[in-house]
DNA sequence: TTTGTTCGTTTGTCCGTACAATATGCCCGA
DNA sequence: TCGGGCATATTGTACGGACAAACGAACAAA
């Protein structure tokens, strides 16, 4: 097992197949729910339908409903059936990076493409925007994200880590994760505490230009910093998001007092 | 562990099942990856080894495989095998509570100010943007947001709650926190779920005017929904933040798993 | 009327089989 | 030497079967 083949091994994730029997037949109930043949509370055909209804095996139909438990759309109880929970599947926004776990999500999902790397010191300018101290050395990846099958940027962003950290930028592409995962494991470091800041701009000329959009589009533009357990700044990132094509969605429970 | 041993091991007790075998097998396949027997990286033994050395079905491997390919830990590759990808299950992170309660916050900080109540049935346009029913009867007001000792509005909003609650809507002025906590203390309402979107937006003249800023100047446009615990929807609002007035920041913390 | 038992139904676990899709290595021919 | 094809290995899809666990309804007994 030479590391040069697990690397290459860790790269693209398969491919989805969206047209195996059972992701046919979820895809199919999720609209019959969707579309109210089914209301929440009620209970959808039984296995054993399912395969009559649709000439399959039972392991098609139930994988099929693995999906739809899995999407929150329905509950099965042995004996009874399988219920209606919901009547569209979790609010599961792709592009939603309300919450950690969204944004680590997110990270995963998207592709992320390197246009250039280099070493920097942060000037009185980019320490300010970064929440860096100025005249300290960073090193800059400029990166395009993609959503799977896009051929749209979904952002644009500018990615600055410690220059003892540089050699994770090489991973970017290829690591599927977030970045800041990728310095907790090669460099040991533990992230404690993330901070992000949303403000809306209009993208300039060059910035629309890469992003392959319209010069004075509104975009969100997000920052986020990264501390350690010892509130020291590891990596910061800046990011713009043209608004089209990507909305900020965040969920609060509240917990009965 | 010889294979007797390792399957006796798996074997759950006739009377007592609280575990099936997959999940025996995922858990100790999880403790050889996190005891470091295969590396991040490596292959685990393909899943006829498994079947083997295990003495289980196939199914049986694959559903332990398919709960640590869920986990994180591994990546399986057709006609490869099964590749360690981390040393432990993912993180379990923790959102952090600072978010809600700054929403709170920021609602009590303000001052605001009712220009217009109205009662309104909501159109299919409207009730897209709330993400409420076409047709409904809503009572709408349009207010004006302030941060303290400012003249120059920080946000401008509208306000849809139900007309069995739109006497709140006078209290708004004057209560110096927010509206759903009104309507939760006036109508004995709880409020279990608020969902939240942000998107970029260039502001309109008629906004612009109304806001003291430029048209086309870019503003955060954040729209909530409130749902009590039954999951229906109470009250919704919309906003919208001149950019350079507002910025959104949010603070995650990172528990250590 | 209420409680307990039984039976039929439904999902969950686990077994086996077969073929498709993907990946890798080896061999042969140009 | 390099490229293509083939064989083998491995996971993914889909089929079938059997039994366990859970549930609700119906019926019987107290």
């Amino acid at each position: 097992m030479s590391p040069k083949l697990v690397n290459s091994a860790l790269e693209a994730p398969p491919a989805l197949r969206p047209s195996t029997r059972y992701s046919a037949l979820a895809r199919l109930l999720t609209s019959e729910i969707e579309s109210g043949r089914y209301k929440v509370g009620e209970k959808i055909p039984t296995e054993a339908e399912l395969q009559q209804r649709f000439d399959v095996s039972r392991y098609t139909v139930r994988e099929a409903l693995r999906e739809l438990k899995h999407q929150g759309l329905v509950l099965a109880r042995a004996g009874v059936g399988t219920l209606v929970r919901a009547r569209a599947p979790r609010t599961r926004f792709m592009q939603g990076v309300g919450t950690l776990q969204e944004l680590i999500q997110f990270a995963e999902a998207t592709r992320m493409c390197v246009l250039k790397c280099r070493e920097l010191i942060a000037d009185a300018a980019l320490a300010e925007r970064l929440g860096v101290k100025p005249g300290q050395q960073w090193h800059e990846a400029a990166v395009l994200r993609f959503l799977p099958n896009e051929s749209v940027p979904v952002a644009s962003m500018r990615i600055y880590v410690r220059p003892e950290h540089g050699d994770v930028l090489a991973r970017i592409d290829t690591a599927g994760q977030p970045v800041f995962s990728l310095i907790e494991r090669y460099h040991g470091v533990r992230i404690a505490e993330i901070r992000q800041q949303i403000v809306a701009v209009t993208l300039v000329p060059a910035e629309a230009r890469l992003l392959k959009a319209r010069a004075g589009a509104p975009a969100l533009e997000i920052g986020r910093q990264y501390f350690d357990a010892q509130d020291r700044i590891v990596m910061a990132s800046e990011g713009l998001y043209p608004s089209n094509r990507f909305s900020h969605n965040t969920k609060f429970r509240i917990q009965s007092a």
